[in-house]
DNA sequence: CCTGCGTCTTAACAAATATTAACATCGAAA
DNA sequence: TTTCGATGTTAATATTTGTTAAGACGCAGG
């Protein structure tokens, strides 16, 4: 892990503008350094008690979970963080996590003390539930996922995927360019979506022949934003976004 | 909707007793009225600004999603409580639910205030902390269900699901009996897990032949609870119950 | 008592997806 | 450059699950 004493203020990204001026000036002061992660490591361990929480700047970061015991043991994604994303403030309530958090790109955090968030929110109630909304729109995702997993064919569950995951990366307001450095390998993609390797190839083609979204190496080209929204029956209600 | 005026003090009941006894005794004065519903009625409705929350106290209530515009639409289940659960806590910071929840039996619940939720706790940092980490239970709960939707197979998938349900009823601390009355049709077990109906009467069948579990009427009766902890490759952490 | 409606049960068949395997492609390291 | 390993692509086949349909069962209302 490296850690740099940080040098410029942190810009107010993605899903942190759902906090006011006022209270992100008050909490960007506790990031007090930065951490790197190559693609595939491990940031945090189930089970391992936790005294920060993880503020994504850069890349993608999964919530994994190994299902079975020992050897023959599976993975599976059941989230996924992209930039903006206060990846595990639920650690400051919980203090444990149930799950692993792992490095799906090469990505870049920034850390904050459990302690210096106590002494920011504490006597603030408001501020507070404001954190608190934040991890329950994370949970609100989970059941997406959950339905996602649940209800829909394949071909519906990578586009709903990648509706929500370009949504979410437009929220921070940056220009809207069509293309998206997602990094995720095919079987990612299937852990994510419980589906195989290979049947996500086949969806990919699919969705490339229908002159819908192309996936070439990571990045994911969208030609045609209503026909992807359209196959995914896609509804962003969920995300608690801003004006809606 | 019925309403009484409380005549007796609620027993701290299931996942309540995360809640240190001081902590409950400030908060169940607020729980003024009870709220009784029968099965297949909408407790409230997506979208709808909530000033109270529910205390379920009997019965068992779904959280529903409605997938697919109009005609057509397919609803489905992304998580289930049992009694003891504060069923829509997260209502209080996030204001509007993103989701619809319903009766699943006939179901007796308590009614808290947000404004008596917000006198009791605004002061009281730890309090709220402890409520916040309830309802991030809910979101670990919600991780797992896309988990055994993403992962399992069928049969390990409704094994699943009764081995987290029963888990969770035990957790209240009344004895143990093997028998649960989940009152669950099999198309609402279907929904729950992303199975037909006709599977789950399939699966059901190989479950019983198997003397692991029988489900009759909706009365699920536990014969090898070890066996049934085995095909599910049930592991309760997620739940983070006391003493884990 | 019958009737009708909802749920459960089962079977036959169709569709979706997993698995396996073989080969291609690309980039990194020797 | 060459080789190696990871990832992507495709096809053949096996398995799982959905769909449809039909009958059984139980229960509430006439």
């Amino acid at each position: 892990m490296l850690e740099f004493k940080k040098t410029a203020p942190l810009a107010q990204i993605g899903m942190m503008h759902q906090l006011s001026a006022p209270h992100w000036a008050q909490l960007e002061p506790g990031f007090t350094t930065l951490r790197e992660c190559t693609a595939g490591e491990v940031i945090s361990e189930r089970g391992q008690p936790l005294d920060h929480s993880l503020l994504l700047v850069d890349g993608i970061v999964g919530r994994r979970i190994k299902v079975g015991r020992k050897q023959g043991a599976r993975h599976h994604l059941v989230a996924l963080q992209v930039p903006g994303d206060f990846v595990d403030l639920h650690a400051y309530p919980l203090k444990v996590l149930d799950h692993d958090i792992v490095a799906i790109t090469d990505v870049q955090m920034a850390v904050i003390s459990h302690e210096r968030v106590k002494s920011v929110i504490d006597d603030q109630p408001e501020f507070t539930r404001q954190l608190w909304s934040l991890t329950l729109v994370d949970a609100a995702i989970h059941r997406h996922w959950a339905l996602r997993n649940g209800t829909m064919r394949a071909l519906q569950r990578v586009a709903n995927l990648f509706a929500e995951l370009i949504t979410r990366m437009d929220a921070g307001g940056a220009a809207v360019t069509g293309s998206y450095a997602l990094n995720l390998s095919q079987p990612h993609i299937g852990d994510a979506c419980g589906l195989s390797g290979v049947h996500i190839n086949r969806v990919l083609r699919t969705l490339r022949e229908a002159n819908c979204c192309t996936y070439v190496k990571g990045e994911l080209v969208v030609q045609d934003r209503a026909a992807l929204n359209l196959i995914a029956e896609f509804d962003p209600d969920y995300l608690y976004l801003p004006g809606s």
